[in-house]
Order: C-alpha cells, then sequence, then structure tokens
DNA sequence: GACTTTGTGTCATTTCATTGACAGTGATTA
DNA sequence: TAATCACTGTCAATGAAATGACACAAAGTC
C-alpha cells in the first residue's frame, strides 16, 4: 500500500530514509523513538505512522511533556479519582485511556522527570495504567511513539533519563534531519507556504527569484521547517513585489550566509526620508491657499504618474489608485497631457 | 484608507519603517513581536495596530505580563471557575474571552513563566482557551500581539522563552527605535508635551532656546519618551521664564552631553528643505491612493495651522486660505481636535 | 472571421465639498 | 442694558468631483 503522507513535504535523499522506516513500521506496533531538532516536524512524522497502521481509524493522541508542568503531567497521563488532590473536583480519564485502541504520542520526552518515567515503563511493559488516587488497575492497548530533542543517550549517562526505559522506547529509531540537510526541500516547502499564506490572504501568489532561493537553500534554518513556515508568511505580508529578491530577506539570513545586505536603492536616493509639507512650504509656494497647494501637489504626482505609465491612462490611474475616469477627468480640467 | 495614527508622533526616518510596517500587517491577522526598550511607546503602537484593523470595533485587551504576579497571571488571562483555587469565590472571564473578537495585547512576554507560555501557544495553535479549574474548552477568536524589551532570541537559547513560542509570535517582527535614534523627533515631541502642559496647567506657553535644544537632542534619553515626557512636565512646573535656557537644564542632562559629541537640532529639524511628494513617497504612506495621500497631507497643515492658531478657528482658517466653514467642517470630518 | 483583452472618451448619476446665510455665545464697552 | 465684537456651529443650496454605464477602437488569440 502506498504511504499516505499528509501534510509531510519534501523529496530529499535524507527523507527517503525517514519514509522507508516509517512505512515498514507503522504497520507493526512496536514502539518509535524519533528524535530531531525542534521544528523539524516530528508530530507530522508521528501522525503519518498512526494513518499508516492498523490503528489508523482509532484516537492519536499527542501530549507535549515539555509543555505540561510536571506535578499535572501525571494526572494528565492517567488521569485521576475524584479528591486524589486539591484540584481534583471530579475524576478524570488520563491521557493513556483516551487513546486505547489508538496511539499515544508522548512529546518531548526527554523532559520528564525521572519519576514518572517508571509509570510509563510500567504501561510499556504491563499494558497497564492506574489512575492517580485511584485503586484500580486497568489494562490499556496503545501504541507508544516518543520523540524528544535531546540526545537521550547522554541523558542517561548523566543519570537524567532512565535507561531501561530509554532501550524499550528506542525499540525502533527514527530521526529526522535538520532542515539545513534536506538540500531542495528548502524550496519545495517555501514555495507550498508562500502559496498557502498567498490564498489564505488573498493576495497575489509570490514567486523567488534565482538569487533568492539560493540564499534560502544556503540559510541554516536553525528553527527548521517551523522558522522557515514563519518567515513565509512574514514575506506574504510585507513583500510588495511579485518576486521576492535577495534584498527582502532579513539581515539575519544574509549575514549567516555570509553576505553583507545590501542598502537599498530607495535608502541612498533619499537618505533622510520623506517630509511632510508644512504649513511654511505651502506659503512659500502658493499665495492662493490650501486647495491650491494640494493641487499643485496632486499636478506632480499625477504627472509623475502618467509618465511611469508612459502615458497609458489606464496604469497610471490603476498606479495612483484611483477610477480610470477620474484621471482622465483630472487631465481634461488641469490641462496636464504629458 | 490612511494610517490612523493617533497619538503617535514624529517624522523621523526611523520611525517611517515602523510605519511602513504597520499599515501592511494591521489588515491581517498576523501575530506582530513588537520589540523595543522600555519607553518607547510599544502599547500606543500597538493600540494603532488594533485601530486600523477589522477588529477595530471589537475589545483591545492590554495585559502586563510583567506587572501580575505569576500564579494571578493564568487566571487573569484564562479565567477561572468558581474553587479552582483558594480565592476563587467565583466564576471569571479571562482577558481572552474579554478580548473574544477583538486582540489582545501581552506585554511584557519575556517575563512569563515558562509553563504559562504553553498554554499561550496552544491559543495560537487552536484557538481555544480553557478556564482554570474548569473543563470544558471554549473557542476565541483573538489576535495575539506581543511587545518585551528584552532580547527574546536570547531568552530562547538561554531557555528561558520556548522556542516554539518563539516563532509562533514572532511572525512579523517591529521593532521601535528608541528615542536617541530618531533624530529631530525629539525636539518635535518636546514640543508637543511643552504645549500639553502649559494647555493643562493653564501657563504661558514656553519655549525651548537653540542651544536648550541642541542638548535636548544631543541627550541620549535611557527612558525614552517616557523620559522626555515626565521632564517636560517637570520643566513646564519649575521653570519661571517664558524661554528655557540650559541652565534650566538638570545635570544629568548636561553631564551625559558632555561624553557624546554634540548634535546641533538645526541640522534636525528640516535637513533638507522642502520637497514635492512623489508617487513612491504615497506608495510609502498611503495604502489607498491618491487622494488618501492628499488628505493625509491636508491634515497635517490643517493640524499645524490650528495650532499656529492656538486653536482658534477663525485664525486657523485665514492661515489656510480657505473659508472659516470649510475649516470646520473639514475639522468635523477628519475628526482632528487640537 | 469571431472573440477576448486592453485601452479610450463621453455623459448622466451620485456623492461629496464648499460656502453663504442664519443663529447663538460670551466678553467688552458705552 | 443694549450694542458691538470676535468667535462658534448648523444647514441647505450650489457646484464640483468621482464614478458606473455605455460605446467604441486596436491588438492579440483561436
Amino acid at each position: 500500500m502506498a504511504l499516505n503522507l499528509d501534510g509531510i513535504i519534501g523529496n530529499s535523499v535524507a527523507l527517503k530514509d525517514v519514509f522507508k522506516i516509517l512505512g515498514k513500521v507503522a504497520p507493526t506496533d512496536s514502539t518509535v523513538l524519533v528524535t530531531g531538532e525542534s521544528g523539524t516536524g516530528k508530530e507530522l512524522i508521528v501522525r503519518a505512522l498512526h494513518q499508516n497502521s492498523k490503528r489508523k481509524g482509532k484516537p492519536f493522541v499527542p501530549v507535549n511533556c515539555g509543555a505540561i508542568p510536571g506535578e499535572l503531567l501525571e494526572s494528565e497521563l492517567f488521569g485521576h479519582e475524584k479528591g486524589a488532590f486539591t484540584h481534583a473536583i471530579r475524576s478524570r480519564p488520563g491521557r493513556f485511556e483516551l487513546a486505547d485502541g489508538g496511539t499515544i504520542f508522548l512529546d518531548e520526552i526527554g523532559e520528564m522527570a525521572l519519576s514518572l518515567q517508571v509509570k510509563i515503563l510500567r504501561v510499556l511493559q504491563e499494558k497497564e495504567i492506574e489512575r492517580v488516587g485511584g485503586t484500580q488497575i486497568k489494562k490499556v492497548d496503545v501504541r507508544i511513539v516518543a520523540a524528544t530533542n535531546r540526545d537521550l543517550e547522554a541523558e542517561v549517562a548523566a543519570g537524567r533519563f532512565r535507561e531501561d526505559l530509554f532501550y524499550r522506547l528506542n525499540v525502533i529509531p527514527m530521526h529526522l534531519p535538520p532542515l539545513r540537510d534536506r538540500g531542495g526541500d528548502v524550496l519545495v516547502l517555501a514555495k507550498h507556504f508562500l502559496s498557502r499564506f498567498c490564498v489564505d490572504k488573498d493576495r497575489c501568489i509570490m514567486k523567488l527569484g534565482g538569487e533568492t532561493a539560493d540564499l534560502l537553500v544556503s540559510y541554516s534554518w536553525p528553527g527548521n521547517v517551523r522558522e522557515l513556515e514563519n518567515f513565509m508568511e512574514r514575506l506574504s505580508i510585507l513583500c510588495d513585489e511579485d518576486v521576492v529578491t535577495p534584498e527582502d530577506l532579513p539581515e539575519k539570513i544574509l549575514k549567516d550566509v555570509g553576505r553583507e545586505p545590501k542598502k537599498k536603492a530607495a535608502d541612498l536616493v533619499q537618505p533622510m526620508g520623506f517630509m511632510w509639507p508644512t504649513l511654511d512650504d505651502m506659503k512659500e509656494f502658493s499665495s492662493e491657499g490650501l486647495k491650491d497647494f494640494l493641487e499643485q501637489i496632486e499636478d506632480k504626482i499625477l504627472i509623475e504618474a502618467l509618465q511611469k505609465a508612459d502615458g497609458v491612462k489606464n496604469k497610471a490611474a490603476e498606479l495612483l489608485g484611483v477610477k480610470r475616469t477620474t484621471l482622465i477627468e483630472k487631465i481634461k480640467k488641469r490641462k496636464l497631457e504629458v
């Protein structure tokens, strides 16, 4: 059967290995340990794992162990009985119970306290859980997939992670390569995000210039796919042009790839920037008064726009953000032929 | 539509970039992260962002995460159910719920505890909240804007700020420059505050002497706009003369300036004289088009004239070469009270 | 040749800005 | 007290600006 890889994008060799393992391990019930830098898309891979397993129709329950404060995590995972602790107003099932029949995804498992690690180990070995403050033991049928961005072997050596749990989890290791090792994937992803944000936001779809593409590929993307996604959203909002040029990239990227950010042409032409006309300027240039002064300004801009549009009134009107007919009337009234 | 920049004063190049981004990002629903030293007016900018978005009529809810003690912050943000903790006598909605449909402004987000950061992340990703001690989950539609004066990337590196949250927040970064980099804005602001305090307190309007202006521009203003505002208030009360002389300035300013090369105020006020606005200027300042741009220029001149006429509309109209009634109509239409 | 695309100019309609006429408020003065 | 002055605000009329609808022309496409 073909792998269903919803939402996972990329063709790189580095990912191919991941897919290969994924295809083999998904149909089994083996425990999988996914490693990879933060932002590499571990959750996506694990979801794909679930989708391609026979547990597909059953629950997929992600738990970010690093995100839930230590005290809460246990009751979150195992549930609790009424009165088990101060805030336990009522009984509540844990994530393991919710995941019964399906897959539980323990993200950031490296952050888990040693005391909890024991209990996870027990679930792995005995396939049973006990609610906090509870008395009875419940059998659960859950596939456990864990992920971490830490080096678990080092954590084990440092005594911060239980060796036995590590071996139990690490039955099938899958390593997600960082984005910088995924070659052309950067571009595939970049285009994907760009078109998504452009559609979301009703903007024209932008293109990446050749040189820009080179720079994106060279950048080290320490935040991986997350950083890339975020960056593309920014680009879709802040970049006016249809084609993204190196000038639109932030210093951070340019510096990282060893290239000094260029000064934009506009900065050189008008180093001090535009200044709003003042009352004094008005007096100087117009004896008639405000209306006349504004008309003078309008005329200059009108002419500039007409020149820029090669005399094509249609285009000039668009440049000015004015209806075509309005522009024509103005030209007639003010005798502004180009 | 013209940017509505109520209360934001300044023409400096440094601010121009900020306005540019503001104009582009305000209409979208993207998350914005505002950075800048304390006192640079981050809240003003964020308010402007809200005012220029489609959420304008909806709530704007600022929360100073640094000012609310850790334990309280969570229930402040997410609300709580009766009995959730000792003092939770009754249920209370959180700021996120109050901000539904509008914008929430998380100031000093760098101060937030890691455990809370997770919950913010969840709101960003899932658009749902859960009250403290609550059981049900509620969907909220809130635009999140955060601000900090810390270097969040450094905080991430130091493990004090979650990397994933950082990327989620930092979709559009906006950096507010410190006052010392805003050139002539110091004087524009100084005069603004001075006239405001003089009117507030019924005192004659004071003037800044030329040398005094030089000193103010050269001072480094570590407390930024806030320091300048305080200082001007003090000046308006303590200084007896009509013209502020260097003798009226506190030692702190005189000493600080001694270490820096002096800048000349005159160089900053109007370094290049008047220049006719161009098509590019128009694009820069007005997303809507010509008419809007001209209206912005008109507004500035109108306001200047009104100030020069001490708010006397009769005189202002004459200064402008406009009929009095016309001026009144314009003021009404554009909400230009002085 | 039929058809679409892009650009053009005119004109009637609608929408908006300007202004004169009028009315009202204090403050000052006779 | 009334009269004057300087200022303010509203409103309706008048006129100007903006625009949608229409008709047409030139160039490109099938």
